[in-house]
DNA sequence: CCACTGGAATTAAGG
DNA sequence: GACCTTAATTCCAGT
């Protein structure tokens, strides 16, 4: 199997990445692709490799690191950066992967040579076998976790074999060097591609095909059950990914994404040796065709098959699908009937194809020579701002956009909430230079941020639409790649960005996925900039947006609280605290709640609600008095706003000020303390808004691993970072939700935090109970760990 | 004619 | 394994 898998997997996997035709150029430039497009070289391709090294690059890179990209620029880089070498062809690849970390490490820094197109090219292979395993039952396969969408995906597929759970998410050694998009002439994006270079990236954008198909679905096969579950949410989430936990350790979880399974594969695979493993990609890939078919549950195949058809009209664009992978590629022709000839036909003449004539132009356009260096992966936690630079989300989208399926039209560009589109913009930069704005779908629960394995960004286009965009995929990823220009203040409208939903049962079925889709349906819009650095390094910045909540029914049931007018009050309560949102009702109740490190819930109360006071769109409560008096230190609850048994908001963070009076100061044993959330015990949990920070994993030392600039914030450098201490396969992490609100329930622990990310800490209680995954709600168990 | 939408019927997944 | 509830997908139809 595994081989089997690799193959295809991997082959896919990379060839995932369509780029545009557009692109193609840049495609070609896969290797080369600049980021800027008009710039030169400069910048470092995107590496996704990064990532993969990621993983290692706990290790590695915190050792050291070298360049990492990290943000911060500075820094150094990271090891995080494949360099492009790397990348390159995939056997090359695959080795890499097993190297890894060596070879990236070494290169991140160096320019890369670029990758020879040929890397673009030969990758065709693909990758994408991977998520055939879906094929696979999911369950048997453990394959791993490489697949998981993201970036990682090169990784995983390189790294598959090796990606120690560890790796893996570092590891995508995508990177892609981006190149400049000549065309548009805007520069292009990073990234996308890298790895690679895929050369399939498909111009198109076009919606539909989009991604899923390719990429996800690939395979689609109809929904397995199986998978399921495995994943029910029991597992780790997959988006542990960059916890720095899994870092280093071995153990299943520790890398983020990966799922126990996963890890546990993993682990079994990083055995490998990479020798082995080229031999098997090699003996794989060239078949790869093969193993598709199987694993493909009925369903589907035909799902396949319908789509297909789709895509094959599509196609053109549907070189988008770029990272996708679809299955097509994967699956032998012979296995699914004609669409999938057609498909592949298709797409892999188009796409694949293209390298070959593509090649040609692509070179010619962009020479890029250099590689770029490998671009932080797309896991990767990077800072926001960075000396002078700071990247910032100017205009937030709605928090409700109901994303469409690919069997549906487009349902438009992701909105403001006081109508508009969202916008984003760069300052401090000075440069006359044109950059790209990177933007693609990240997940929205406590963990880490990471792509999310369920959602894409559909690329917009028509004549209500102003911004150029481009599409690239990376990693089963995909990036949409907007220019930001000096003359506009380096800022950027969103308008040409909706959100598709993958089928849960086609990314469940993927390899390496470990999250589960239901009821994983928040997402946040991330955005990326890197900025080429006078030393040659690029400093790499990203945001994210508040938490967009993707599916139709929550739109118009679920209660949803966008602001709340205070975020922490003193143990006594009695204050008035504004909800500003959606869907509140009269009834509505509002529940405080303290959760214990393992998610019991040590403590409820409703408060009380002023009826009178509320509308659709703001709730007044008032702050109840918090169980423990005499805490010596802030304490950390949740509340949600529950319009009927089902149909709670995302908890909200709140926190619980000591009394002026010191009173006791007693031991922190007493209660829990909420405190005690942020800091130890949840520690995987965390947290808290802003604990997060700092403190929470010790890190590393290597600053320059992401990090760089400012802050990361924590959670992603725990992730980055090694892992902490807890590493206990829960970790989650740190996830400190970026932003405010997030936080994560500190309940789900490891335990609870089911694959799905959905869980995570926003995770509104569900309803039902505790994550699936989890029983979140479980009997307090109380205390018990209190802190112990 | 097509991209969006809003709604809602169907079909799965979970209990 | 039937039945029920809720979530996910697919369809429809209006703008």
């Amino acid at each position: 199997f595994f081989w089997a898998e690799l193959s295809m997997t991997s082959p896919s996997s990379t060839f995932s990445f369509f780029l545009p035709e557009r692109y193609s150029y840049a495609t070609t430039g896969i290797s080369s692709a600049l980021p800027l497009p008009t710039a030169p070289p400069t910048l470092p391709a995107p590496c996704h490799d990064q990532q993969a090294s990621a993983a290692g690059i706990s290790a590695v890179g915190s050792a050291g690191h070298p360049a990492g990209y990290a943000g911060a620029v500075d820094g150094g880089p990271s090891g995080y950066f494949l360099p492009s070498g790397g990348i390159t062809s995939y056997l090359g690849l695959h080795h890499n992967n097993g190297q890894f970390f060596h070879d990236v490490a070494v290169e991140d820094v160096l320019p890369n040579p670029r990758r020879s197109p040929s890397t673009a090219t030969l990758s065709l292979p693909n990758l994408e076998a991977y998520r055939d395993p879906s094929c696979l039952s999911p369950a048997s396969s453990l394959s791993s976790r490489s697949c998981n969408s993201e970036a990682s995906s090169y990784e995983s597929s390189f790294s598959y074999p090796y990606a120690s759970p560890q790796t893996s998410p570092w590891q995508s050694p995508c990177v892609s060097p981006k190149t400049t998009d000549p065309e548009e002439g805007f520069p292009r994006g990073l990234g996308a591609c890298s790895l690679l270079g895929s050369p399939r990236h498909s111009p198109s954008t076009s919606p539909r095909t989009s991604v899923t198909e390719e990429s996800w679905l690939g395979a689609r096969t109809s929904r397995p059950s199986s998978p399921c579950n495995k994943r029910k949410y029991g597992l780790n989430g997959r988006q542990l990914s960059c916890s720095p936990h899994a870092s280093p350790t071995p153990s299943p979880h520790s890398s983020p994404r990966v799922s126990v399974t996963d890890d546990t594969w993993l682990g079994n695979t990083t055995q490998y040796t990479s020798s082995a493993i080229v031999a098997a990609i090699n003996a794989l890939s060239t078949d790869s065709s093969l193993d598709l078919g199987d694993g493909v549950p009925v369903k589907a195949r035909k799902t396949a098959l319908d789509h297909s058809p789709s895509l094959a009209l599509k196609v053109e664009p549907a070189a988008e699908d770029l990272g996708a992978t679809p299955p097509t590629s994967d699956f032998p022709p012979e296995e699914f009937p004609p669409f999938q000839h057609i498909r592949k036909g298709a797409f892999c003449d188009q796409y694949l194809s293209v390298p070959q004539h593509p090649y040609p132009w692509a070179r010619p356009r962009s020479p890029t020579p250099y590689a770029s260096p490998s671009l932080p992966a797309l896991d990767w936690q990077l800072p926001s701002h960075s000396g002078p630079y700071e990247l910032r989300i100017e205009v937030q989208p709605k928090s409700h956009h109901r994303a469409h399926y690919e069997t549906e039209g487009s349902r438009g560009a992701v909105k403001a909430s006081a109508g508009g589109h969202p916008s984003v913009q760069l300052h401090g930069y000075v440069e006359s230079e044109p950059l790209t704005l990177q933007l693609f779908i990240g997940t929205a629960d406590d963990r880490l941020l990471r792509p999310h394995a369920f959602y894409q960004v559909h690329r917009i286009t028509g004549k209500t639409v102003s911004t150029t965009s481009h599409e690239a995929v990376l990693s089963n990823t995909k990036v949409l790649e907007i220019p930001l220009l000096p003359e506009n203040n380096m800022r950027a409208i969103i308008d040409c960005a909706g959100i598709l939903k993958l089928r849960n049962s086609d990314i469940e079925l993927r390899k390496g996925e470990t999250d589960i889709g239901r009821k994983n349906t928040r997402v946040r819009l991330v955005f990326r900039v890197h900025i080429p650095q006078p030393n040659g390094r690029t400093l790499s910045l990203q945001v994210a947006s508040n938490p967009i909540e993707c599916s139709q029914r929550s739109a118009q049931e679920l209660p949803l609280v966008e602001k709340q007018s205070a975020a922490s009050c003193p143990v006594l309560g009695g204050k008035r605290m504004v909800l500003t949102g959606h869907n509140f009702l009269q009834d509505s109740k509002v529940v405080f709640v303290e959760k214990a490190p393992d998610g019991h819930h040590i403590w409820e109360m409703e408060a009380k609600t002023d009826g009178d006071l509320c509308k659709p769109n703001s709730l007044v409560v008032e702050i109840p008095p918090f169980r423990n008096q005499r805490i010596t230190s802030p304490v950390q609850v949740n509340f949600y706003v529950c319009n009927g048994k089902r149909k709670r908001s995302q908890y909200q963070h709140f926190t619980y000020l000591p009394a002026n009076a010191p009173v006791i100061k007693t031991e922190p044993s007493d209660d829990y303390e909420p405190a005690l959330t942020c800091g130890p015990v949840s520690q995987g949990l965390n947290p808290l808004t802003k604990p997060c920070y700092g403190p929470p994993l010790a890190l590393p030392p290597d600053p320059s691993s992401c990090l760089v600039a400012g802050f990361p914030p924590c959670p992603q450098r725990s992730a980055v970072m090694s892992p902490p201490p807890s590493a206990s396969p829960k970790l989650h992490d740190l996830s400190c939700a970026p932003y405010s609100k997030g936080m994560a329930g500190p309940g789900h622990l490891g335990l609870q935090r089911p694959a799905g990310g959905v869980l995570g800490g926003q995770e509104a209680p569900r309803p039902g109970g505790p994550h699936p995954g989890a029983p979140q709600p479980p009997p307090p168990a109380l205390l018990q760990p209190q802190v112990t």
